[in-house]
DNA sequence: AGCGAGTATTGATCTCGATCAATTACAGGC
DNA sequence: GCCTGTAATTGATCGAGATCAATACTCGCT
């Protein structure tokens, strides 16, 4: 595979590799056609902010390419990541001027974006439009809630395991692979950012990263890159429910 | 099942508490005559499961009286609360069938319901229901993100000290009375429920209340009637921005 | 009254992850 | 090659909250 050109910031919605999963996953031709034409595309390197909280955020944009996440930061400067958003993910609330969250790039992204207006005016004219962001805010909802459980339940190695999980998964998902089986993927999280999202701090998520690694459930090649020879053996270190796979 | 033992209220929309709260509060006066037409009320006591996580859950409602919990278990036992539901929440997805957490009433409550496949036609037929049920959504996605935190960053007494502030805020909201000051209420949760929200023990909830009571930020009058001699000590107690720029 | 079950408080001790600190790995610039 | 700065690992110690355990409070019941 060759891999995300970030070169290219025009391309028809019809090739677009979030067609299907992202909000406009539901529009017809003719819907789309209008999307198309009052999209614009914007990047972002690894680490720049994209708003921060408290500021004006004057569009809405989905995730084509790469990772962004949403982090609340106390006074005191205890951080928490509240939200991971990967290709297809969608940023912005349509009813709300000021972002709650700072949003950051994590690994260099490309996003598909509406000026928040027109955008308005777009949800109330399509209802496959309204209708998709409704499920996918519900799903970001679920999402949130199996987060929470971590957060507050679950062990440092569970966290880990978890995490990783849910990125292999989506990456998969996102390639038509399988998830089962050995598979292989990269972090677009630096060990900082991974604390950032379990309520760790970083020399933690470092160990329990080296002791997953020296158990045999993860091998790294180089920081970044994971692979993972048995997916059901990470799976059985998360401390989730391995049985009753309920989908809907 | 449902207490129906005792007769059930049905009240006129037009009196309900919640009517401007709710799923409806956009409502105009036909759509609510057709809302009138299909609701039906339920009633659960302290305790009482409303469903199980897993099950069916064949209809969708407002919590109109009282305080619900949403709960996730681990197989050892483990469980954390993810959800709060007060007046005026809403439970239930409309587009799923199966309930993804325990629905557990923390005291009597009185749900306005609606069978899903009624609800899910006014969903399309009413947008005024469809936009009101997307910002309530995106209300709860940011309450589950400001809980991550608390989740994830907060110490054990900033814990507590955000749980009765929440509560008092909404409570205090509920009956259109300002939170400054004095304030009291009744605690709607056990012990127990707000270790499970707070992901703590609930021998560590015991005694940071009573850490917080010998330091006069709140008063106990019974286990459960709780008052508050200033609610901004309280606020300083819970680690969150406060704004108003007062101490360093 | 006395009993029992559920709920809450308080005490003693232990443990997991935080904190403080030193070292290593690695990429980019010259 | 050699700096320099950031990211990551590893070690030593500490402490907040968990765990184990005993005791009190409250209400309904006979």
């Amino acid at each position: 595979m060759p891999n995300r050109s970030l070169a290219l910031p025009q391309q028809e919605c019809a090739d677009c590799p979030i067609r299907h999963r992202a909000v406009c996953a539901r529009c017809e031709t003719d819907e789309l056609e209008h999307l198309e034409s009052i999209k614009y595309y914007r990047k972002y390197e690894a680490g720049q902010t994209v708003v921060w909280a408290g500021d004006k955020m004057d569009f809405v944009a989905s995730v084509v390419e790469g990772v962004a996440s949403l982090t609340q930061t106390m006074e005191d400067g205890r951080r928490q990541m509240v939200g991971l958003l990967l290709p297809s993910d969608f940023m912005g609330r349509p009813n709300r001027e000021a972002a709650p969250y700072d949003v950051v790039a994590s690994t260099d992204i490309l996003l598909c974006c509406f000026r928040r207006s027109p955008f308005l005016q777009l949800i109330e004219e399509t209802p496959h439009i309204s209708q998709r962001l409704l499920e996918m805010t519900l799903d970001e909802l679920d999402a949130a809630r199996e987060w929470m459980l971590l957060l507050g339940r679950k062990t440092a190695r569970e966290k880990i395991a978890s995490l990783l999980s849910i990125i292999a998964r989506r990456d998969a998902s996102l390639k038509n692979l399988p998830s089962t089986g050995e598979v292989a993927f990269d972090l677009p999280l630096t060990r900082e950012a991974m604390a950032d999202y379990l309520g760790l701090t970083l020399e933690t998520v470092s160990r329990q990263m080296s002791a997953l690694k020296k158990d045999g459930v993860i091998r790294l090649e180089g920081k970044r890159h994971i692979s993972i020879p048995d997916f059901d053996l990470l799976l059985d270190e998360t401390g989730d429910d391995t049985d009753g796979g309920v989908l809907e």
